[in-house]
DNA sequence: ACCCCTTTACCCGTTTTCAGGTATTGCGGC
DNA sequence: GCCGCAATACCTGAAAACGGGTAAAGGGGT
């Protein structure tokens, strides 16, 4: 029996794939979580085999919550259920200790494969995301490493949210050009060409409250 | 028993919700569809009384689905299903002519005492979406429209791929001073400060495709 | 100990956006 | 037929962002 744990902000997606998953006769479904702070109050208590965990979530983000989950039961299996090719995490998810990534936007037929194959010690990746992923290393021949540290995601938190660089760098304690050179940063690395496109990429990759 | 139709870009939200739906006597799911442009060719081979529509969907976006069902079939009864309080459409959709509003972060219960009593004839707002529009109205005391138009919300896209305001006018066969017109129109009657903002507004909104 | 990455900070010339107007055409609704 | 809104277009000065550098302190890992 597969002991399973979901964390999604998504009340009814729960509740949906709660009724899907029960069917299956070696899958059982713990426990649910709706914030990245819930996920670890329900694993202390549960004791799942894996969580589902849904990367836009309020509150701790995907790395966090697995790198806090992986460091309190390095046994736990983690698999990551997202809406999108999340570009800026896919890496560091890897690194973390995830052991497979697959879209919402698959059918139930691969997210049970993907249950039973990281139960039994393997790794899944949906078909879209190791293409993302393969896609990346033909383009720039070296596999670029195009993770966001966090003070450049609070950056972008801030620029969000309407303020310019002089007043984020107010609001953060630290020097206009330090603002600007992180923005630049990002910019140049993620190969973008200005602030819009950038809060865009952000969104996409779930980097920003979705509220 | 009520014929539903689930239309969503997530298949796995699809099977879940039907899954769930199943299990309810009065309750037949007819058949399901992942882009605006199914929704329609769907609903012609399969009648159902209610459409669960989710707004962010590739393709055609919520208002011009709604406005196309709503035309060819008056008595089809549209539940706009969706993660955001989705500031842009709230407004538009009332008015084109879907029945009901509910948040995908709402239980099971909900969602079923939405689905009849829409298909009853009746409207379903979701506490939290009934709460943005009064807050709307004590914010402004009148009942702003804050709808975005056609034009405005196709430049909305150019600018969240980081097209710079002349790129967008050279795009479009308009004036630069048309663009920026337009954008400042949006900044004006969203209350935002910069494009920054206005593509998180967008992205939340549902406006943009999130891949 | 060394290296890499993060975070910090600075300069400058050019382009773009912002904020504040004004104004005309054309279409759909009443 | 008129009203209102959407879409179009224009102007200007001030502020901000962009692109292109350079540089140095500090932390974590091998």
């Amino acid at each position: 029996m597969i002991r399973i744990l979901i964390a999604d902000d998504h009340q009814m997606f729960i509740d949906g794939l709660t009724s899907l998953l029960v069917k299956e006769k070696d899958v059982e479904v713990t426990g649910f979580a709706n914030t990245g702070e819930e996920v670890l109050k329900a694993v202390e208590n549960r004791r799942p085999d894996v969580v589902l965990l849904d990367i836009n979530m309020p509150g701790l983000n995907g790395i966090q919550t697995t790198a806090a989950l992986k460091k309190k039961y390095p046994d736990i299996k983690i698999l990551i259920l997202t809406m999108y090719k999340t570009r800026a995490f896919i890496n560091g998810l890897v690194r973390t200790g995830a052991s497979g990534y697959i879209l919402k936007n698959t059918g139930n037929a691969e997210l049970l494969e993907a249950i039973r194959t990281v139960h039994a010690g393997g790794t899944f990746y949906s078909k879209a995301v190791a293409e993302t992923l393969t896609e990346r290393v033909n383009r720039y021949t070296e596999t670029e490493d195009v993770s966001l540290s966090k003070r450049e995601i609070e950056i972008i938190k801030e620029l969000s949210k309407g303020l310019t660089t002089k007043e984020v760098a107010e609001k953060l304690f630290i020097s206009f050009y330090t603002v600007e050179t992180h923005r630049k940063n990002m910019l140049a690395k993620l190969q973008l060409t200005n602030t819009a496109e950038l809060i865009l990429y952000a969104a996409q990759s779930g980097l920003l409250d979705m509220e």
